[in-house]
DNA sequence: GATGAATGAGCTTTCATTCAT
DNA sequence: AATGAATGAAAGCTCATTCAT
């Protein structure tokens, strides 16, 4: 049954998801996650290769999903680009807390353990699906005189930094105020950042 | 010699932060620092009483380097709010281009691994003198009316993760062009995002 | 179908002796030899019952074919004794040279590896029919007056040996000239071994 | 204390070279080793790094000790090239009998599992102190006149194939006398074969 | 303070074999 | 006969830490 195989993996690399971003990389072992799956470590290695194959196909996997989030917003032609900075602070944030580990993975394994990744997934490879959508969002924003045509590594940074701080601060129950709360003046901050002055 | 045992534990520090920021934190083993210090593997427990010991006295060490790098700029009258951001983000390009394990350390280790923390660093405990010289500054510039009073921990996150995400961007050899190309659209990224309008 | 059931397991016998022969017993797996048969791992044990079966019966397959190649030397009237020797050597060494694998197995895994054979092949049971015919050789021989009567293991050791040494010094890439140019030497060099002076 | 690293060193080898010959490489673990030697496994791996590291040092033991021994042979001026022979048979079989394991490694393990030395010790370099001593008392021969002038490698095999296949069946329990018994047929035959049939 | 051999717990991974389908 | 997911035992190896010297 090819389809199960299939389901299997993916509940494996949802299992996994999840323990990596609460314990970590390195100190979340194989058997543990066979473990919380009722399974035998052994079997783990007929869906995945290594555990860093599997540290692999997670990032796929949340880059996917984000950047499917992310094109339902990109092709909502009747949202202005200022509408679209909020909703992808929203989406962002939302994910954030009804799906804490895609981000923490993504902040703490993925972008911080690169020698887990160095050989599988060179530059940003891994996560193409989800930065080619950013970068669709801001072309558009660019090509409506929305937006300053800078860099886009520039305004890539300062979202996906600026984002990912809060949602940092947030899991070290930092904040003072419940994440949402900072949804409209982070979006302003932004807004302000990358917004077009010349705009009639 | 009380001198030279604190010395040489800094020494340890120093030659632990390099590798612990090349290598990952979980990779680095204690032969490898003792080793790149030329003395033995159990030496290093009559400095440190463990791994995760050493991780939190480098991460005080690096806060409070960088605190006194901020503290200089705090301690500027003659300059502007504007002109303030301008030299935090140049002072942090520079420490990232000339002593990147520091931030790399910060960003990577420190923020990324918490379970290494988590019981010696609850909070912002390790970073503190950090934080609070940044605080100095974006508490100065409301004072003089330069900032909007927004909360101050929407301004960190702004700050830290984008400047954060630049340096990321960059160590990845994402950036097209050198990080301190950026340094002046990043400062008016940034302060157009705290800036009051209201002021004259 | 009795038939094809018989003829599959001589196909996995073949498949095996050949992986097994070119990367040792122990380094090659079940799944890999049914891979190379295009079959299921599981399936395998439908034929034989256990890995060290089948080194079992691979054993008593490559006894058999040596057995009938030398049979047809021992039936062959015409042949003096030396020139029985010179086939024996010419056909251990056309075998050495188009089926290495056979020789490769009955030198590195059958003689090599007897924790592997102690309990199903006890002495030389599994390769009686082999040692048999050159026992025949060897009392043909004798009888005819050709050759010395030693002890006929002794004789046997000498053949093997230094027929296998040869073999196994020219599958190391060690021999400075084909194999087959030492035919005449070595034939040369067991018939002086074993001749028996006193003939007319 | 370096003494004492070096000879426990050595004492690990005799001890695995033990295990090994009886039980085969792959059947013998680096536990059992460290068992049978009353240390901690983990200990093991400051002393080989590997346990094919290991292997590698023991045929390299193997063989100088080999070659210490014929050394005393070819430096015997007063004996004759036959007698030279004899000698060899004759220590050869004592190593065989006083300490098979030497033996058994070198035709068992060496001989047969090339893929745990094929990077390590490629061709003969790991026993070429060995092998460069029985080419000195082939050479000698032949100087003297009492050789043909042959290859070495194919008296090489003769000599080693011939000794070898008669350990073997010796450890097979299959031949019917001592072995010691065999000595003086076996020096008659190499004789025979590698003497020089133009001498005086 | 310094050394480094020793420990022991634990990790990733492999693989012969079984078994439900 | 055939599949291949599943098991479970075990292997090689690593490494933080200890401790006798």
């Amino acid at each position: 049954m090819r389809r199960s195989k299939e389901s299997k993996k993916i509940d494996i690399i949802k299992t996994a998801l999840r323990l990596f971003s609460k314990r970590g990389f390195y100190t979340t072992t194989i058997p543990e996650i066979a473990k919380a799956m009722s399974m035998s470590a052994g079997n783990f290695y007929n869906y995945f290769s290594s555990k860093e194959k599997l540290a692999e196909e997670i990032i796929r996997y949340i880059s996917e999903y984000l950047a499917t989030k992310i094109r339902t917003i990109n092709e909502s032609p009747h949202l202005s680009t200022k509408e679209k900075i909020r909703e992808i602070v929203h989406i962002y944030f939302q994910i954030a807390i009804e799906e804490p580990e895609m981000l923490d993975f993504f902040l703490r394994i993925y972008l911080s353990n690169r020698e887990i990744y160095k050989e599988r997934c060179q530059g940003i490879t891994c996560i193409m699906a989800f930065v080619t959508e950013l970068m669709i969002f801001f072309d558009d924003g660019v090509q409506k005189g929305d937006l300053r045509n800078q860099n886009f590594f520039s305004a890539f940074g300062l979202f996906m930094g600026y984002l990912g701080g809060m949602v940092f601060l947030n899991g070290e129950a930092i904040l003072p105020e419940p994440l949402e709360s900072y949804e409209e003046s982070i979006t302003e901050n932004i807004y302000r950042a990358l917004k077009n002055d010349d705009q009639a």
